[in-house]
DNA sequence: GCCTAAGTTCAAAAATTATTGAAACATCGG
DNA sequence: CCGATGTTTCAATAATTTTTGAACTTAGGC
């Protein structure tokens, strides 16, 4: 209804406005969005990580839809993310009602458990799989080095599965 | 490799036709395909590595096309990535024209090049403008704890770089 | 309870990435 | 050189992923 014409005086509701990224902020920023990239992270998701990052406080829902002039929908699941993967926290201060958001401590800790998320589901749905496809070779008297190859495959796996909570130890370890 | 009498004895020019994959194949390729996908590896370039990988013996880029139902724009591409990543050797016999494809001894050592290939240019990248942004951030006064935090997001970067030949040395060392 | 600010959802649109196939190119044996 | 086979290139298309925004849900204050 009443999209207020921008900047009217000092009634609360007018929609502030942000300022746009600075230039160190987006080489910031285009860093994280690199980096994100080779994850497999969208771009979205790269940007209100790096703007938390470089920000002295913690920012609210607003400011970074404001600052990096993304809807809302992307706001959202970006945090969403961010927050599943245990990348961000939000402080709420008492008697406020929105959260404020900002980087967890650690981005090591961070990335461990963004990779944990993308790399365990994997292997662990990987190993009845090469079973299956192993006893298959077998069975059918396939080459000798064919079945070693998958033979090395199979044991990789099972290693990387019994080493993956040792390296990537779970959040409540 | 006996494909079906196909090959009639004396006109050449008939197109051959190629089994589809049998269900181990496929098993095996979605694993290729999954454990590509986290590292931005397209389909099509994994099934070509997931064919040669338990196929006895190397096989040629009709069979790779035939048996993988693509193209042949898909199957060259697909080839040439493989090849640039020392993920895939060709042997060519003497008097044959074409090449015939298998993979490199160590799964290993491809993951290696593959990995490296990604993430060496971004750390490199990386260098002078996490340099620049925090130079930037000194001057202009910023919170200590934003610049501690730049810092050693610097400092991380610099290890990265420095580590990285040992962990994952280049192809010629 | 009601009202409103705060945030989420999700279908549709936009952006990006992968695949195709026809034409161009390369190479070999004659 | 020639002609045929084998491969690459790349513009067009298809498939996939990301972003948007409006409708919907949730929670707080009164």
């Amino acid at each position: 209804m009443k999209l207020p014409s921008e900047k009217s005086a000092g009634r609360r509701k007018s929609r502030p406005t942000f300022e746009p990224l600075q230039p160190h902020e987006i080489e910031l920023a285009d860093f994280f969005v690199r980096m994100a990239g080779i994850l497999g992270v969208p771009r979205s998701v790269a940007e209100i990580y790096a703007l938390l990052y470089i920000s002295p406080d913690p920012l609210d829902f607003d400011h970074i839809q404001g600052r990096l002039g993304m809807s809302k929908g992307s706001v959202s699941q970006g945090l969403k993310f961010l927050r599943d993967h245990e990348m961000v926290l939000s402080v709420k201060e008492k008697g406020a009602r929105r959260e404020r958001w900002q980087p967890t401590p650690s981005l090591a800790a961070s990335l461990v458990a963004l990779l944990r998320s993308q790399v365990l589901p994997a292997l662990e749905q990987a190993q009845p799989s090469l079973q299956r496809v192993l006893t298959d070779l077998q069975q059918n008297g396939a080459k000798p080095e064919v079945i070693e190859r998958l033979t090395r495959l199979n044991r990789w796996n099972s290693r990387a599965l019994e080493l993956a909570p040792l390296l990537l130890p779970p959040p409540g370890a």
